[in-house]
DNA sequence: CGGTATCCGCAGTGATACTG
DNA sequence: CAGTATCACTGCGGATACCG
């Protein structure tokens, strides 16, 4: 379910370029790894200090979207079989490769400070 | 229609993060802005030339993307009234000011090669 | 705490045919 | 050549409720 998403590319040159795009495309992922790469750039974080940093993400897609980043290698789930269940995700070593593209899609955000995309044409 | 697709940001610091990769999310914006950026860098490029590029998009999407890249301030679109239709595409400063990002991407996509994501992990 | 399961609407995308 | 119009499908993503 978490593999059916990635469209069929159809790999021109700019193939790599839509590739990546697909890989951090969905509602979240982005937020998602820039979280884990600001805030704890070789700690993990709970689950539940995902979504305090992103308060309009549902669990359903929280979940979902952590998974899908699991599922394309970038971070790592370990559960801890405790008794309050503890479950944190960390970013393996592909994960960390994304961070200059983060840091980038970061950059031009920041650069033209984009709040309201309809009001601007600056 | 073209001004709907920006789902509501949620805009935690992250933010900037996703702003920008909703913009260029669409799945065929990266690859447009690639070969805009790559084969043209001063340049405008027809629509056949685009499609030319880019076996796989239909008419009906590049027209599309290419509305919504222009809506977006990142292109502009030159009608000449010509006998045979002309139309061109060429980046704008903002559109430009992309190349960056989509460096990263295209870097990040050659780097790790993917052609299949389940056959990776290198 | 950290999920799953289910239902559902709608935007995004495709296919095809027609047009100035 | 460079679109536009129409029809229809798919799956993303939201809401809500329940579970180990």
């Amino acid at each position: 379910m978490a593999r059916t998403r990635h469209r069929s590319l159809d790999c021109s040159p700019g193939c790599a370029v839509e590739a990546t795009l697909q890989l951090i495309d969905g509602k979240w992922k982005g937020v998602i790894l820039y979280h884990l790469l600001a805030e704890a750039p070789e700690d993990s974080l709970r689950f539940n200090a995902l979504r305090r940093r992103m308060p309009n993400v549902t669990q359903r897609m929280l979940t979902n979207q952590l998974r899908e980043l699991e599922a394309d290698g970038f971070l790592h789930r370990t559960v801890y079989a405790e008794v309050p269940p503890r479950v944190e995700y960390r970013l393996t070593a592909l994960g960390r490769s994304l961070e200059p593209v983060i840091r980038a899609l970061k950059a031009w955000g920041d650069a033209h400070a984009m709040s309201a995309p309809e009001a601007d044409a600056a």
